[in-house]
RNA sequence: GGGCGUGUAGAUCAGCGGAAGAUCGCUGCUUUCGCAAAGCAGAGGCCGUGGGUUCAAAUCCCACCACGUCCA
């Protein structure tokens, strides 16, 4: 960034110059006649017990101090947004407050909820974790207060000069910090592909601020200017706190009161831990975070487990449910939501402090199990064990340690070597979303052509209409208005026609929806005239009845299992639909047969189910972020789909306009997809009905087969099972006693038994009609007798099979006899003394290699030949 | 989303190319007034699923499934 770039207006009335630190060398701009900045290492910590501050603050105050001050600028004070920002899929939690604003704000896409904007949103940072505690500064949760403006041709708010000024005024003559302490050091930011000066503001050695001015994109080298210019700013509410309180750490600035709470065994390094992860999984849970081991939900239960061991070195002090008790009673005074499902986090605090206990326990004893292995390979455990131990048994090293007899050290590096185990992914870029499949093959339509209307929100039962062409390239059409629907939000799209030609699917494309037909060739009016279209209407009825079935699944489920139930995916097709939600077990039978009963119920009740355009603020003011069931809906306006009383969303999706008109809902099955999601395959509407007699026919079906009647099915096939088994214990001993015979036959048979070595040794050599398990069962009984040397010869499809077999390995090895054999042979094989097989061509060779075989014996006898 | 680990008797696990094992639990018998316990005998296995390699696969290779775990 060019020095020129931080000139502004502010800076040149209120005397500031630009130098470069003493010490690190690095820009800055400051009043007075400062040599460094006021940044650490170079101006020290030097706040505690000294506050530059004029007065005290807790978070809570020092919140309402900041946006109140913001407001008296002109600002509008906007609520939290959730930790977990369901309105973009290219990160897991919102790590910043213009997170909130991406993509669609800063984009230029949809104007921002309010110009110029002050809000204080919770932050997630799971980088520093290991130093909670640690560094006295460190937390993985934060507010970030802001303060944002977007400035475009059309509306200029503020630009640099005015936003460090009012930076400049609150730190100052409001907060009471001597205005030539605080230094605006260069930082150039890029992010996100766009990027702009930014200046970090120091006091004390702490920086307490950073004002970004986002202002281009990046092509290239090359540096565009962004249509929509943004402030973007960013003050950590604890650190200020923290300053103004001038206590030895962040924490009992933070959490004054859950400190006090604690037990006294519980002092500071671990009593961060303690409140800092307790708050953070809170703010998870509350925002629709359950524990799993993978994503978002791991990082939950990694907060759980690292809180359950710092529990553990001090047992019987503090619980798990205690201590997420009184977090809850200080945080919730602030954040009241936090306190809206205690018996949701009861039970998932249980379940996941269980299935770690399980966890330990099967952990432990594979550690001990592997130092016996590693020692039968001659060597002690290293600490390579120790990162496989942790890496793929979650055993920390700790506890690996004094679960071995022999003592391994822990290095420092120990969790760099497991980082280092895992080859990094390159960060995703912006391009994610909204771009998907479909959308990539469509055509850019110029943009001169006029947004499509759409009619489908307002009336989804008109199936025929006539609409003007604007545009068409191959099958790709669009009209000046259109009742059809176009894939989104988990709904497929609508069939039918236009002109008579036939539509197979329709996207939504910026401002366009775009109807694609089966053949491109096909006539159709030209551009400028009129088109009929008809909706395929059976398909759109289906497709409604599913949508709105999941609406009331949805709220159903949140109703039965707490409001922890958050959708995080569906799908609504014709032949059925499907819904993903958040939850940390497998649903019982009956908790499903009461969401069906509690879902038929409201669909009876034939409640109204409005839908109506709202503005975003309104709607998040009205019915809070769980509106967002779906992810996030772009656009000033949401469209609010609501069922009186029962469940509201914001959805752009067709809907029923009553419930009784989604007829009856039925679960057809349930599967846990993965840790902590469980999902719902349901049928509504004929589509259930159709289902329903499947499954009756089914059922008729296995009556028929089974000649029982259908509530007789189970016994029947109890029944049938009992048999099946008694025919297979009988069939195994038949054969078991036909083999017994055979053996019996063939022992005292001249013809195939063989006494050697004066009577100790018995040879039974012959050709039988066995495959080579049978084989196997007969020399097993052979060799059970003292003496008994089997010789066997059968076959199966691919040829014939030797099995020789030994009960005196040392005088007459199996595997020595069977060379000899496959040597007159020129069969493959192989095997121990004491049994060993082999196989090759059959014929009449078979013979003469039982007999070299049965040779062989003689001569290790030392019986001479008859 | 990626890496690693683990799937063998009802449970916990061993075996890691040559004829499926141990411990606990279960059943029966002996002993006892009965229980516990001991002794003896026995039942119980598609060695996760599907391919492949091999004379021979629980064992080696590939794919999939399930569970666990770590990292983004």
């Amino acid at each position: 960034m060019e020095p020129r770039e931080y000139e502004n207006a502010f800076f040149t009335r209120q005397g500031f110059r630009r130098r470069a630190c003493k010490k690190c060398g690095e820009a800055f701009w400051a009043q007075g006649e400062r040599e460094v900045c006021s940044e650490t290492p170079c101006t020290p910590y030097s706040f505690q017990g000294n506050s530059p501050f004029r007065r005290s603050f807790d978070l809570s105050s020092f919140r309402e101090f900041y946006l109140s001050f913001f407001e008296k600028h002109g600002h509008t004070r906007l609520r939290r947004y959730p930790v977990v920002p369901r309105w973009r899929n290219d990160v897991m939690f919102v790590q910043a407050s213009i997170y909130d604003f991406q993509p669609w704000v800063t984009s230029g896409a949809i104007p921002p909820p309010a110009n110029p904007l002050t809000i204080s949103q919770p932050c997630m940072r799971f980088t520093d974790i290991e130093n909670v505690g640690v560094t006295g500064r460190h937390l993985t949760m934060f507010e970030m207060m802001a303060h944002h403006a977007f400035n475009s041709a059309e509306k200029e708010v503020y630009w640099k000069d005015r936003c460090i000024e009012l930076c400049h005024e609150l730190v100052t003559s409001e907060l009471g910090a001597a205005p030539e302490e605080v230094s605006y050091k260069e930082e150039a930011w890029e992010g996100g592909g766009n990027l702009g000066p930014s200046v970090s503001v120091g006091l004390r050695g702490l920086e307490i601020a950073t004002l970004v001015f986002m202002q281009y994109i990046r092509d290239g080298e090359q540096l565009k200017p962004m249509p929509l210019r943004v402030v973007d700013t960013g003050y950590g509410l604890e650190r200020f706190t923290h300053m103004s309180q001038g206590t030895p750490t962040i924490y009992e600035a933070v959490f004054p009161g859950i400190l006090h709470d604690l037990p006294s065994e519980f002092t500071l390094p671990e009593a961060a831990v303690l409140c800092d992860h307790a708050k953070n999984f809170l703010f998870l849970f509350t925002d629709g975070i359950v524990p799993s081991n993978v994503r978002e939900g791991y990082l939950a239960r990694l907060l759980l487990r690292r809180i359950l061991r710092t529990l553990d070195k001090h047992p019987g002090a503090l619980t798990l449910p205690r201590l997420m008790e009184t977090v809850v009673r200080h945080v919730s005074k602030d954040f009241p939501e936090l306190a809206g499902d205690p018996k949701g986090l009861a039970e998932v605090l249980r379940v996941e402090e269980e299935r770690f206990a399980e966890a330990l326990t099967r952990g432990r004893a594979q550690v001990r199990r592997l130092e016996e292995r590693v020692r039968k390979e001659g060597r002690a455990p290293n600490v390579d064990d120790l990162v496989m131990i942790y890496d793929s048994l979650g055993v920390t090293p700790d506890v690996a340690v004094e679960e071995l007899s022999t003592k391994v050290e822990v290095p420092q590096d120990f969790f760099a070597r497991v980082t280092e185990l895992h080859t990094r992914t390159p960060t995703q870029g912006w391009g994610g979303y909204g771009a998907d499949s479909a959308e990539a093959k469509v055509p850019e339509p110029p943009t001169s052509v006029p947004a499509t209307v759409v009619h489908y929100h307002r009336d989804p039962y008109t199936h025929q209409f006539t609409g003007r062409v604007l545009w068409r390239s191959g099958p790709w059409v669009i009209l000046d208005q259109t009742y059809f629907y176009p894939t989104g939000g988990g709904q497929i799209t609508d069939r039918g026609e236009l002109s008579g030609v036939p539509v197979e699917e329709v996207v939504r494309h910026g401002p366009w929806v775009m109807h694609k037909l089966t053949t491109p060739e096909a006539p159709l009016p030209e551009v400028g005239a009129t088109s009929e279209g008809r909706i395929d209407a059976p398909r759109r009825r289906q497709l409604m009845q599913h949508h709105t079935a999941t609406h009331l699944l949805n709220g159903a489920l949140r109703q039965t299992l707490g409001p922890h139930i958050w959708q995080a995916g569906a799908y609504k097709g014709t032949e059925g639909a499907r819904l993903d939600i958040t939850h940390w077990q497998a649903l019982t039978p009956e908790e499903i047969r009461e969401v069906e009963r509690l879902v038929n119920r409201v669909v009876r009740e034939d409640r109204p189910v409005k839908s109506y355009f709202e503005t975003r603020s309104k709607a998040e003011e009205r019915f809070g972020f769980g509106l967002y069931q779906g992810g996030a809906v772009p656009g000033k306006e949401l469209r609010i789909v609501e069922v009186e009383n029962f469940d509201v969303e914001a959805c752009g999706g067709t809907h029923c306009t009553r419930t009784a008109e989604v007829g009856f809902v039925k679960v057809l099955g349930t599967e846990r997809i993965q840790d902590g999601m469980v999902r719902l395959h349901f049928a509504a509407g004929e589509r259930a009905l159709e289902v329903l007699q499947e499954h009756e026919a089914i059922l008729a079906e296995a009556s028929q087969k089974l000649a029982a009647p259908v509530a007789d099915i189970p016994k029947a096939v109890d029944r049938l099972l009992e048999r099946l088994k008694e025919g297979h214990k009988e069939a195994k001993a038949a054969s078991k006693a036909d083999v017994k015979e055979l053996a019996q036959r063939l022992s005292s048979s001249p013809a195939s038994s063989h006494a050697l070595a004066g009577g100790k040794l018995q040879v039974v050599a012959a050709k039988v009609e066995l495959d080579r398990e049978g084989l196997q069962a007969l020399a097993r009984e052979v060799t059970s007798r003292p003496g008994g040397i089997a010789l066997l010869a059968g076959e199966d499809e691919r040829g014939a099979i030797l099995f020789f077999a030994s009960s005196d390995p040392k005088q007459m090895p199996a595997r020595d006899l069977l060379a000899v054999a496959l040597e007159a042979w020129g069969g493959k094989g192989g095997g121990n003394p004491s049994a060993a097989t082999g196989s090759g061509p059959k014929g009449p060779k078979v013979q003469s290699a039982l007999d070299a075989a049965l040779a062989r014996a003689r001569e290790l006898s030392g019986s001479a030949p008859p």
